[in-house]
DNA sequence: AATCCTTTCAACCGCGCTCGC
DNA sequence: GGCGAGCGCGGTTGAAAGGAT
């Protein structure tokens, strides 16, 4: 839609906007105090060229005085907008262009809305430029269902901001620290971003410490950019960079809808149900069932996302980055470049049919994305325990009670991911690269078409055994799972309190707690504690609690860490 | 042609930060 | 330390253009 620039609109000004400003009637008129009413609304070519003729003379700044030296009857803030966004020299006018969209796509999984530091990164435009067309694109995809974010960007965006969690122990958050944040929590390597090459999977080597996270759903990518299933989108997960997961109750849990793609993989390092080959499609669609009966990992806010019906409603996106997805979002496609327009319609089907989710699945209901944290989390802890053992036996059998309950592990290529096991990880050896390279996998036949025969795999000499025949899901262990995974059930439940959850009870909630500080490593995990410690409201002792985001009042879930 | 809806953009508003007094 | 001015930032609003019906 092309629409009138500034300069358009002031060589077609209306009428009574064309007369000059010290003269006009209206906004500008002098009330009966003889006090200068100041003028509002659009502005006329002759206040720009009062306002232009000012700045030449005085320079920027001071902008209140506009109004008394110039009788330019525009409030300070009003020139200071106007001379920004609209008459300051080199701005650049007209559409975004492909590379400034990648950019500001990257730049917000890096920063959230932080529009004035995005500006800064794109020399010519403005912040309210910005503003406004992440607005539109975000109403754009919201109305398609679309993740706003690339994998690769999010991927990006929870490495680095990851890396920016914490610094020195210091909270980027805290006010008053603008160059901290700058240079620490936002900030922005010049040396850029992986452009969002979502068919290369490629891991950044910049930032080691998250390239084992990073790696998984990078193959993943990699693995499925060419593929015409879902669930290869990865989610925007975490937008770590814009608060510290303690305090922002950011969640690293994000939803997938119909498939279950939400990334735990990268958020706590696990690999996903998803085959790497992407000439096995029937492999990965023979997945999804299962995946799906894991629940879609639909975080609610407040609907009950259903993970087969894709989200299509307003559900209010004002994201910082990485923090929310819609569930209708999953089940797509990644592609490659350009994005936009051209990424919205690269998800135009939500999960249907055949990919229905959850129905008949082992999950009733799709309880939700905490259901698949918690089974995550179970199976983490066990697989983990696996893990360090083997690192002395290697040979150990992994048997995850939950894991082909909450969602099969990416059979992919386990060596490939070694490649990108980063022994500086600061997630050590809690995180996917130690866990996906010694018990990753479950097979790719941990589908619900496999589910029925015991499958045993043995990738880099770990055997890993699939639940599924002998942890069949039995009404008890449904009405269980949904009673205490739901994360209706988790808000309302004594879940939450320590060790007094009904059902599940005190002992899973530990085992999932537990195994998520331990992924978080020793760093965060010690910064859990210490906001349990602090028993703050927003901070219950223990466990995942629903809360909002702080800087957006977004939902969100929360990790709490294990109490001593 | 008229009307309604959608999209885009400019501008306003409120809040919070910094700085000087 | 308190206060106010100046300023920047992010969210929201409203006008206008274009498209759809």
């Amino acid at each position: 839609m092309s629409r009138m620039t500034n300069e358009g609109k002031d060589s077609v000004l209306p009428k009574d906007q064309i007369e000059s400003p010290l003269t006009e009637e209206g906004n500008s008129a002098r009330n009966v105090n003889g006090q200068t009413n100041l003028k509002k609304g659009p502005w006329t070519a002759a206040e720009d060229a009062i306002l232009m003729e000012y700045v030449k003379k005085h320079g920027e700044g001071n902008w209140n005085a506009v109004q008394k030296h110039s009788g330019l009857s525009r409030c300070g803030k009003s020139c200071r907008l106007r001379w920004a966004n609209h008459l300051r020299p080199n701005l650049k006018k007209g559409a975004f262009t492909q590379e400034e969209e990648q950019i500001i796509i990257e730049l917000h999984s890096k920063m959230g809305n932080k529009w004035a530091r995005m500006a800064a990164h794109l020399p010519g435009r403005t912040d309210n430029e910005i503003k406004n067309y992440w607005n539109t694109r975000i109403k754009r995809r919201q109305r398609a269902g679309l993740p706003l974010y690339p994998p690769e960007v999010s991927s990006h965006a929870y490495r680095d901001g990851h890396r920016s969690f914490k610094i020195g122990g210091a909270d980027c958050r805290s006010k008053g620290h603008h160059d901290h944040l700058l240079h620490n929590c936002y900030e922005i390597p010049d040396v850029t971003f992986d452009r969002l090459k979502p068919s290369q999977g490629r891991i950044s080597n910049s930032v080691p410490e998250l390239a084992d996270i990073i790696t998984p759903s990078a193959m993943l990518m990699k693995g499925l950019g060419d593929s015409s299933q879902y669930g290869s989108f990865s989610s925007p997960l975490i937008h770590h960079g814009q608060k510290r997961l303690r305090e922002s109750s950011t969640s690293p849990l994000y939803s997938g809808s119909g498939r279950n793609d939400f990334s735990f993989s990268e958020s706590f390092g696990l690999s996903f149900p998803f085959d790497s080959d992407p000439n096995d499609i029937n492999k990965n669609q023979q997945q999804q069932p299962l995946n799906d009966a894991q629940g879609g990992h639909t975080l609610s806010y407040g609907n009950n996302f259903s993970a087969s019906k894709p989200s299509t409603g307003a559900v209010k996106l004002e994201l910082p980055s990485l923090q929310y997805i819609d569930s209708g979002s999953w089940g797509i496609i990644y592609s490659p470049p350009p994005l936009l327009e051209s990424v919205d319609t690269f998800i135009q089907s939500p999960p249907t049919a055949g990919t229905t989710v959850g129905s008949n699945s082992t999950s009733p209901r799709n309880s939700g994305l905490l259901d698949a944290l918690l089974h995550e989390a179970k199976a983490l802890s066990g697989a983990k325990n696996h893990c360090s053992s083997e690192k002395s036996s290697n040979s150990s059998t992994v048997t995850p009670d939950d894991i082909a309950d909450s969602s099969t592990l990416n059979a992919c290529d386990a060596a490939e991911w070694d490649n990108y096991n980063d022994p500086l990880s600061p997630l050590g050896h809690t995180t996917a690269t130690s866990f996906l390279s010694k018990c990753t996998p479950i097979s790719a036949s941990g589908s619900s078409l496999d589910e029925q025969k015991p499958h045993i795999e043995t990738v880099t000499g770990c055997e890993i055994k699939s639940e599924a025949a002998d942890r069949a899901l039995t009404p008890e262990r449904e009405r269980e799972r949904d009673t205490i995974t739901s994360p209706d059930a988790l808000l309302t439940s004594d879940w939450l309190e320590q060790g007094s959850g009904s059902g599940y009870g005190g002992k899973d909630q530990v085992v999932m707690t537990g195994a998520i500080a331990a992924l978080l490593g020793d760093d965060l995990s010690s910064d859990y504690k210490q906001m349990a410690a602090a028993g703050t409201s927003s901070a219950p002792s223990q466990g995942w609690v629903l809360g909002s985001c702080p800087w957006n009042n977004m939902p969100a879930v929360c990790q709490m860490s294990e109490l001593p």
